[in-house]
DNA sequence: CGCCGTATTGAGCGCTCTCAACGAGGGTGG
DNA sequence: CCACCCTCGTTGAGAGCGCTCAATACGGCG
């Protein structure tokens, strides 16, 4: 695939992934270390809640195996799944800062390792270190352009178009640590990746055929596979 | 109108405003006066441009007089209208923390007066005072649920939906200072209020008309009067 | 083999969009 | 002062997207 198409690509979906600069591998090792100093591991089985919407907020997280998925729940009993989170990423941190109660619930979408930090001693890291501070200052303005972009799709996008995005999104987060190949095997369940796209899953279902029709993409099992970026990414319209 | 339930209604919407703490109320003196130590005045007229998507930020604005609405164009040409922002906010330090570009215009919507604070002003600002930089990553932070929210309305509730939550949350932001009375009166022509609730322009004076017919809402001239917010914060399902 | 949860397909309805026409009001120039 | 134009709001009609309900296929597991 044509590298530089691929970059134009993936330079122009992480307008609408969070993509944190606050992951294991972007943090400096000494604020790194700083924060993970007293952390407690956690382990989560497949289904298993983190944390409920409502909630008062424990800590922070940072995934050091598997994928979290952040949802949402609408007055009519429909879930809304906001963002995946996946190995190396650190979230939680702006609920604690905010005083909020959770806004959402997170769920493991597979078995998880996850480092907690404590509340207290996230606040603690944050007063003395201005660096930290700092990096998670910049990562929230970042984030904040990136849920405007987000608004949009879903208030003037129709359904076949964010897909499309979705798929692209989903590919990067789907990609194991060291993945060299560009496609990625997209394991999620039919009512999930409805939810994602924020549509019924007959609709998803219906939408996702025509792409598979088309070629651009690939089913094997339940599993989903890009063929065509391009393809997507036009549709996609971004 | 019942305060207990008025009180309600408010703190239930109030999750789907960025209702800023950093208003010009909310700041403390010396803050605030540190902020605005070498702020300049500008003015507009309605419909005047202050900034554009895709402009790298200057600077952050606090409105002194007027209304201003940022919006996001859509690659269809569709006008997506995020916020509405009113006298005494304060908005574009997202922007400047994040290094990025604008991802949003920012347009009069009534002939204003601002306050602007240079990009290195306001950055010198936030590194000389722990506790200014503390307010506003609080505020980010909190505005990132509110944010989180709006998806979900976008993603999962139908127009009818969004436009009561919309005529609620434009009560509050066409208060007038000092305003005693519940009914605030909302000035916004329709292509506005559609490209606010994310709908086209016929739909949503349909729907507009549907609510005047039921004695939810009712209209001077091309202004919007609530008048059963119970009604609408039912419909809103909030 | 039968069961259960998940995925897929079909059908029909209603919401929302688009296109088109008409109406109301304000401003401008004759 | 009137005629015209331009913008904005409103209404109508028809098409199509997306939802719901219902039925059917598929696949893993007891």
């Amino acid at each position: 695939m044509n590298l530089l198409l691929k970059s134009r690509i993936q330079n122009s979906i992480s307008n609408f992934m969070l993509s944190s600069n606050l992951s294991l591998e972007n943090l400096p090792e000494t604020e790194l270390s700083f924060l993970l100093a007293d952390a407690k591991k956690i382990s989560l089985r497949r289904k298993e809640i983190l944390f409920r919407e409502g909630e008062p907020p424990k800590g922070i997280y940072m995934i050091t195996r598997g994928k979290i998925k952040i949802s949402q729940l609408n007055y009519n009993g429909a879930v809304q799944i906001l963002f995946i989170y996946t190995h190396g990423e650190l979230f939680g941190h702006r609920t604690i800062m905010g005083n909020d109660r959770q806004p959402v619930t997170a769920t493991a979408l597979e078995d998880c390792e996850l480092l907690f930090i404590e509340k207290e001693q996230f606040l603690h890291a944050i007063k003395s270190s201005p660096l930290l501070a700092e990096l998670f200052m910049k990562s929230m303005s970042h984030e904040f352009s990136v849920l405007l972009n987000r608004i949009n799709v879903f208030a003037q996008r129709a359904i076949r178009e964010r897909l499309a995005l979705f798929l692209l999104i989903l590919n990067e987060t789907y990609k194991t640590p060291n993945q060299i190949i560009e496609e990625s095997e997209i394991h999620m369940n039919r009512n999930d990746l409805a939810a994602y796209t924020g549509t019924s899953v007959e609709n998803l279902v219906r939408t996702l055929k025509t792409f598979r029709e088309s070629g651009y993409v690939r089913m094997e099992g339940k599993s989903i596979f890009i063929q065509d970026f391009e393809a997507l990414h036009s549709i996609s319209g971004s």
